[in-house]
DNA sequence: TTGGGCGTTTCTGTATACAGAGGGCTGTTC
DNA sequence: GAACAGCCCTCTGTATACAGAAACGCCCAA
């Protein structure tokens, strides 16, 4: 793998896992010597993070990690629900019916997955990417897979602003439940509708919560737009 | 302005023009040297455009000028129409009813721009662009700006495969006026259907075409998906 | 004649060196 | 004491030099 592959995926958790918060100033050099590589690979990292939006170049001050609000979230979620929708639509249409079938099997199962040990609850986050990975290979469309992986990277982001509650989370596998068992079924009214319905749940959660404290106020959100 | 986004502007024209067609290797050297820049800058070039998917990194050979071909339409307006459609929505509710109107004005008299003189169509075409920007800036979201850029670039890339025929163009006119009038009238759900009626159009006319000479059999389509 | 192996050559990927610009600090002056 | 100007320093943007890898071609052998 080349050393700009590894400084872009490296940086990108860094900054998706909050380690990098929002303001921090991504100097050439003193990344460079922290990955270990020259400034020249770390260069193209860069720049493919100013292209997703993860940083923003300040023009005198080098690159700076993006802020990220709740409050861009309606903006982003303007975008999500008919791209996912969509999305169901599509895999209602041409799925293996048999692999949501298990993904619904799985969700019925979710409520054990959704334990108080970790604060992160990565069992469950990742059943969810499974579902999504799943509808993108059942959509088979790669104009569409582009727009949500673009969008997705924001949203992993601002989990960590959003307080998730066993109460939602118990919810949210059930609104997911009604996705892949849509899907599973072939119909892509039901699909699209359930995806409407759980975004449209997600969005509440995440405005409800109050502004955490890393919530900084509202800036220039660095998109290159 | 950088010589990278000198060397990205010109690179992103000349493939859009197909000035370098579909299967170009794109050599560091020789294109460094062809537009007076050093390695360094035109690799950052190359790095954006292959996200944009203009290009590919064909491991071994080089990056080469990707492939476009009228199947894959399908798979373009399958992203374009809902997020088109949602831009048209949000722009109807907020937009400055005055720019609109006078879109409308512009695109009622559309058929007097529609001249055989430019084969491409320019004048047409820019009066488009001017709908399409309205209706990005009224719509206020980048996210949803940065998905469309993505797919008018292909959009824009493919009309050289079309053929362009003034009946059609006057068809698409009166759609256009169509979107203008309801954006401008406040309507989102009718701004929606216009919309939408447009595209279905766009792509039944696109997909009519019989594959112009320059169409090459489907390959990778080098979107790195 | 054809297939395989080796050498050459060209290309990408990375490191480093260099130049220009911008900002911050310090000294001086009002 | 405060404000402005000049200098220095650091940082980005670019060029170039170097190393490794892969592909092409040629030669030899079967």
């Amino acid at each position: 793998m080349r050393a700009s592959d590894r400084a872009y995926a490296s940086l990108r958790d860094d900054i998706i896992a909050w380690h990098l918060p929002p303001g921090t100033v991504l100097a050439e050099v003193e990344q460079s010597q922290r990955l270990g590589i020259s400034r020249t690979p770390l260069r193209e990292a860069l720049a493919r993070l100013t292209t997703e939006g993860l940083v923003a170049a300040h023009p005198g001050r080098g690159v700076v990690v993006t802020h990220i609000s709740l409050e861009r979230m309606t903006d982003l979620f303007d975008v999500r629900i008919p791209l996912d929708c969509r999305a169901a639509e599509l895999a209602a249409q041409a799925a293996d019916r048999k692999v949501f079938q298990d993904l619904a099997t799985g969700f019925q199962e979710a409520p054990q997955l959704i334990t108080g040990e970790d604060p992160e609850q990565r069992a469950y986050y990742a059943l969810v990417a499974e579902l999504d990975t799943a509808i993108d290979a059942a959509a088979n469309n790669a104009y569409l897979l582009q727009a949500q992986r673009q969008l997705r990277t924001h949203l992993v982001r601002v989990r960590r602003l959003a307080k998730d509650n066993p109460v939602r989370l118990l919810q949210s596998a059930g609104e997911h439940l009604q996705i892949a068992c849509a899907i599973a079924q072939g119909n892509p009214d039901l699909a699209a509708a359930a995806t409407r319905v759980h975004l449209h749940n997600s969005l509440q959660h995440l405005l409800s919560a109050e502004p955490a404290p890393n919530s900084e106020p509202t800036q220039h959100h660095g998109l290159t737009a």
